[in-house]
DNA sequence: AACCAGTGATTGCTCGGTCAAGCAAATGAA
DNA sequence: TTCATTTGCTTGACCGAGCAATCACTGGTT
């Protein structure tokens, strides 16, 4: 079970609950929101976007298939599908890992490179206006730390 | 475009790009953490579970999709194959709505309410412990306020 | 050398989103 | 009243993404 000690369950708070819900929202809207700015802008989903440039951050502008997924906050069968789309595209290629051929590395190709820089600025407008602009005064770095503690939480408890 | 006005794009500083990668993050574990919670817990996934929870809350347990949709941060077309999938297992059922013949209400049933009732402690918990924990010494309000502002901000600008 | 457990990546199935079409009921104008 | 338009919801098509099963290769064991 997922209350194993079963200390007894307050119910939330109004503020509690308050945040939960507004959580929940921005993880609908915010991904969609973004997602649709870079698709107007440039024709760009946020996804594919996204692994454009965790590669191009990169010594070699290359990574695994698992480290691709993993920055990318994707499933690796999900990666695996993007990669299939950019490469359909020319903006990555495949090329298999030379000390273990079972690995795969996507590269980032020229045509790929290029399709980044301009497109950017868009991506990087949205983020600031659509989500940091909101959290103008607060503790960013005391704020990225709990996320990073509520996202990197052990799955089994 | 989605800045116009374009003034010059700082890049994010470390504390902002550690906060939109934490919240990345935290927007593709902690949905699908509390799902596995409550599959593994009661056999209810979180959409099906949300949707109960905001039946109960509300006078006469019955609320027209519309509503429901909106509540459970699903689209309109998600919503009716939720309410299916209830429907099927007897959870809900679905009522034409008397003051305007085109809705329909779905309304919680005897079974779906005691569903609800052995379940709600699981996800009470899983957001206790995946969540809000991680959250402790902050001024849940004011964050609340925040997320509420990134998430209802028009969608073009 | 031959096997086998473990790991990297891809494929099949399902859920949910968007979009477009359809239908029934409501609303408003002629 | 009648008829066109709008609204509420459902449905189908298609796509992106997650999970589970599978395939491909590695590396250790015998």
């Amino acid at each position: 079970m997922s209350n194993p000690a079963a200390e007894p369950l307050q119910p939330l708070n109004p503020d509690e609950e308050a945040l939960v819900r507004a959580l929940g929202q921005v993880m609908h809207v915010l991904p969609r929101a973004i997602d649709t700015d870079m698709v107007g802008d440039h024709q760009l989903p946020l996804t594919e976007y996204t692994a454009l440039m965790n590669l191009s951050e990169v010594p070699g502008r290359r990574m695994r298939m698992n480290e691709l997924a993993s920055a990318c906050h994707l499933s690796l069968s999900g990666m695996t599908r993007t990669i299939i789309r950019l490469e359909t595209q020319g903006l990555v290629r495949r090329e298999r890992c030379e000390e273990d051929a079972r690995g795969w590395n996507a590269v980032l190709t020229d045509s790929g490179f290029a399709r980044l820089t301009e497109s950017w600025p868009s991506h990087l407008a949205a983020v600031r206006r659509r989500f940091l602009q909101h959290f103008e005064g607060f503790d960013l770095d005391q704020l990225a730390r709990a996320f990073q503690r509520a996202g990197t939480a052990e799955t089994t408890d």
